[in-house]
DNA sequence: CATCTGCATCGAAACGTTTCGACAACACGG
DNA sequence: CCGTGTTGTCGAAACGTTTCGATGCAGATG
């Protein structure tokens, strides 16, 4: 409560002086400084936020808005730590946005001056966030890769670049044939372009290199049938040898049971490469080799380049920065199996 | 970039004009109000947030503290969610906090003004947080039940609660013999009480009942062996009936793809009560009755005696709120088999 | 000694609002 | 026609900072 004009008094001096020796923009002699931080100390001053930039100053505050107020995937939440944490190191707080319409809010916030800049989560490939990125009037970036982002900057993992590096892994560990085991996430979540750029790519990889690809399909999460899977991609004469991962780690965890009961050992049975997930925060069955989507990489090359445009006043928009993808051993993959009379069962 | 000036200039009328017709606090003709609308409309006008709250007002932003930086949980970001959707309702942003050390965070934000309340997230027994309320200077409400809460309102589920109605539930339904699955969060949370509080309150209640209840051990995550699991305490003559869990999701999604591919049906053979834990937004292969934390109701009441607290100056200091807990059935309760020679195995 | 330079400090303006007090215009009852 | 009240509007103060320009003073330079 106590204000500067408070600080000034206890230490004898005049408000500007105290101004001074905080910010150090001018200098201020030891004595008179050290008579001030005793004054601030003493009454424990912390300057006020608002006043601090009504003389045409940021507000060291950036926006960062998720999308879809329906919130299944927790990777979610790393998403909103790692972009709170760069922030925090470039010395701004996040304001988390989730009103019912995510353009208005945005369009308040920045117009407000409330934050200095804007992060877009979970983008779609048509993002009316990113659209309508230039009546923000502050800079925006986007951790993902919508189709209309002349006005923002997008930032993401190269999801084509991971399919062809997951065919060529696999097809390096002599595996032909090969099942795509999906996520039920594509029903409720069409949109969300990144899980398609890597099944198409991986795909066109795959074939390239004579490879086959098999395609789980696409259930409720409820209904998904890890026995059934098992026996229709994994068991037969012509089965997979290899599983190539895009589904919630959960529904992974289920197939992983049913083969470590059945006897399919990973990875000496079937090999097992997880692509765009998130499993280190999981908690899996059983270690799995994965190309992970990566939110800290992320989030910190946007916050780079959202505080770029801020501080240093740098046009970001129409950037894009795809970040080559990650691989994580953790064991799962091996060389196929001898083309034999398949199965267990 | 419009100022409030120049609006009034495009309006042809004074700067106060401009502001009484925006806030409505003194009556202005109508010919005059529709003239400055218009021009606010016009030039895209949109109030200063520091300006605005520089005579003494209110920042409209609350500030939220998530506990632990590892964040595991999932459920985490249904909290950040569902304060942020409440805080909304109320005319309030959420301001994110993530520094290394929470405390200074909240002081300075608290202090500074930039936040008009404070919400703990992942508060432990033993949380300095929470302790330090009182320095904030702003209403504080935990979202749990530190020991110390003498300076802040604290808002949980009623924990000892649900043990003794998941106690009678299992007690009506004839199981005599229950086992425990416990997360092994608790390995590295040993301070989030509200575990130990549910399982000390099942355990003294079941017992009452004359319940025997064996518990899980506690290992690693990725030591987790469901297969042990389900051999130890559910196919033995003496063995459960019934499994309480308070587990990660997937490490009881791990044990029910055992029994499925065990046929050991549920609930035919073994009722499933899951509780303290947060389903609906996860994907388990087969729907779990279930006791669940309910972040909405939480987050909800939080706000409410923040806004309270806020708003209308009343003291929420040591206040303590715990919710009855809900029950949601998914089918995964029967009664109790006969006892009979155990088993399947 | 007269200037100049640089340092330390101060007073006041500025930022963009809200709100208080004033006042003119008008209506109404006496 | 005078008080009294109401309505609509305005000017200016206030909020708590930062920062510009000015000033006083000490020491260096001519």
């Amino acid at each position: 409560m106590a204000g500067i004009k408070d600080v000034a008094k206890a230490a004898g001096v005049s408000v500007s002086t105290v101004s001074y020796v905080l910010s150090g923009k001018r200098s201020i002699s030891n004595k008179t400084a050290d008579r001030v931080l005793d004054a601030v100390n003493r009454l424990n001053y912390i300057p006020d936020a608002s006043a601090r930039k009504m003389r045409g100053h940021l507000s060291h505050v950036i926006a960062i808005a998720p999308g879809r107020r329906e919130v299944r995937h927790s990777s979610l939440s790393a998403y909103f730590m790692q972009t709170a944490l760069r922030a925090k190191a470039g010395g701004y707080d996040v304001l988390l946005l989730t009103g019912e319409d995510p353009v208005d809010d945005i369009l308040r916030v920045a117009q407000s001056n409330l934050a200095d800049g804007v992060v877009l989560l979970d983008v779609e490939e048509n993002d009316l966030r990113a659209a309508r990125a230039a009546e923000y009037g502050k800079p925006c970036v986007c951790i993902g890769f919508p189709k209309d982002h002349d006005d923002c900057a997008c930032v993401d993992v190269d999801f084509a670049c991971m399919g062809r590096l997951a065919a060529d892994r696999l097809r390096d560990l002599g595996h032909e044939r090969v099942v795509l085991l999906r996520s039920v996430e594509h029903l409720s979540e069409p949109m969300s372009g990144y899980l398609n750029l890597f099944r198409d790519s991986f795909i066109a990889a795959a074939e390239d290199r004579q490879m086959v690809v098999m395609e789980s399909e696409l259930t409720e999460y409820r209904n998904f049938d890890a026995n059934a899977f098992v026996s229709k991609y994994l068991i037969p004469k012509n089965g997979a040898t290899a599983i190539v991962n895009q589904a919630d780690p959960s529904v992974l965890n289920t197939v992983l049971g049913v083969l470590s009961v059945s006897g399919m050992d990973v990875p000496q049975y079937v090999s097992v490469l997880s692509c765009g997930t998130l499993l280190d925060s999981y908690p899996m069955s059983k270690g799995i080799s994965e190309m992970p989507i990566t939110p800290a990489v992320q989030c910190s090359r946007a916050m780079s380049l959202l505080l770029g445009a801020i501080e240093e006043h740098h046009d970001i928009r129409g950037e894009v920065d795809l970040s080559v993808p990650t691989f994580i051993d953790r064991g799962s993959l091996s060389r196929a199996r001898e083309a034999q009379k398949g199965g267990c069962g």
